[in-house]
DNA sequence: GTGACTTTGTGCGCGCCTTCACAAGGACGT
DNA sequence: ACGTCCTTGTGAAGGCGCGCACAAAGTCAC
């Protein structure tokens, strides 16, 4: 009941975590000078069956020509338009440590309609230090940051601060946080989290190799 | 018919990617000095469902005790098991730049049966650096690094690279991956490549901003 | 203008994952 | 020894996503 299914604008979730994957591949296919690709194309260059992208971008809308395949820009216009990206989005990083520098020097943000609009970390002594073109500011201006837009935050502290940061991200407006910290966040409904976890994955790649090494022997005795 | 039921171990994927969460959780409480907990209290810890809790972990075998709970250290023994973190595992990381140094640095690895073994990169000039107590070294050394027990390869390369350097992993042995570099990489079946995207995760976030900001006005026309 | 060809958009069945609900099982007090 | 209470482990149902297969639709050559 929470939404009308003939009026929702349900795209799936599991699709709305592939778009972004399209798009990128529509962003390589634009600057190679392609104006049309098939959704076979797509998908030799996302990696994901041909099927899949047609339903994935039939949610969008029909955007395709039967027989032809789709304009590559308009395309890659409408994926932006579902995301909301259309236009930036501005984003402040928390914990300016050994993470929050290499994201501040990322690059790749600007180019896909994110912005840093702050750096923040609760270090007096790094206060006023200019990281990638940005001073570090203290805790504080986080509250006039969202009064200049400030709609997404990055956790890059330690865990056993994650959540007092989150809070305070919350308390002052923002609806959508980006969490590096190993822990679970707790947060009003309204907020989404999502959360980075290079333990979990390296956890998870262990599981699978062992898995395999395990059809073998059981090997793996490496005494240096 | 490629697994028997009865003797498959078939863990599914969806809990193989909880069970590192639980882990943490069951650390932290055995840090606490709490010997026994219950679906409920790990649900809560983790933000994931009692129900779902229960059944994930009797994936696993029947460790819990009816009326009781799950003892802590045991319950964490076993998953650690099932991971194949009873013993340490090797990990290589490539490109040295902004990302490759916060890792080399973090200290998450150690304490979760990660070992780092080798910091690669192309550029001879950061050729003996020392980051985080070990030396860079050139691509040349993955042979040597694979015999030394070398299971887990890391990319932290630009984009262009990251096939390049991926299939030099393939070649001398590594079945793992983690990838940081936004590219879709081609493997044999036999590798696992995962893939960490910080722009997909803002994207995604974008797109649920968008969602609830579309619910109210489209909002945010912030001419600084 | 017509026919052959190409590619989209989608209806449908299948399998995995989640969630509910409860019987089975074990501890603990008396 | 026995009853009560608590929590596990799981059968069953529902939902979601995936992939097949094909009809619909539009292009292009002649
Ligand atoms: N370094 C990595 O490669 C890496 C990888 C994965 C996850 N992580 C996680 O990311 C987080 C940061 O890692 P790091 O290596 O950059 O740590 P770090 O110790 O180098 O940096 C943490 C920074 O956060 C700041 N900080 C601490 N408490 C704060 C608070 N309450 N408010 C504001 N700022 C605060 C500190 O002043 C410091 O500058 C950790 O939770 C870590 O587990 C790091
Ligand atoms: N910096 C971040 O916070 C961040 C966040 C998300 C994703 N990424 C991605 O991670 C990757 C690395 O980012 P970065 O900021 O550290 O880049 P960087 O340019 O600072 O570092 C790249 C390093 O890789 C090395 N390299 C290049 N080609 C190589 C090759 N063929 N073999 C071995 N080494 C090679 C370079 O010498 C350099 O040291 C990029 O793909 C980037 O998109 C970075």
């Amino acid at each position: 009941m929470s939404a009308d299914p003939s009026t929702r604008r349900g795209i799936p979730d599991a699709t709305v975590a592939r778009l972004p994957e399209y798009l990128r591949a529509l962003h390589s296919f634009s600057d190679d000078g392609i104006a049309s690709v098939s959704s076979e194309d797509l998908a030799v260059a996302t990696g994901v069956g041909s099927a899949k992208v047609r339903k994935d971008l039939s949610y969008l809308g029909s955007y395709g020509i039967r027989g032809v395949g789709y304009d590559v820009d308009h395309l890659a216009y409408q994926i932006s338009f579902a995301l909301g990206l259309t236009h930036e989005w501005a984003v402040a990083i928390v914990g300016m440590g050994n993470l929050g520098r290499a994201l501040a020097a990322y690059r790749g943000f600007a180019t896909k309609g994110f912005r840093i609009v702050g750096l923040l970390d609760q270090d007096t002594r790094l206060h006023g230090q200019v990281v990638a073109g940005l001073p570090v500011r203290p805790m504080a201006d986080l509250a006039g940051l969202v009064g200049e837009g400030l709609a997404i935050g990055v956790i890059a502290t330690p865990a056993e601060s994650a959540q007092d940061v989150c809070d305070q991200l919350v308390s002052v407006g923002v609806r959508s946080i980006l969490n590096f910290a190993p822990t679970v966040l707790a947060t009003p409904p309204s907020v989404v989290v999502r959360k980075v976890d290079l333990s979990t994955e390296l956890q998870i790649l262990a599981f699978h190799e062992q898995r395999k090494a395990g059809r073998a022997v059981t090997l793996a005795e490496v005494s240096s």
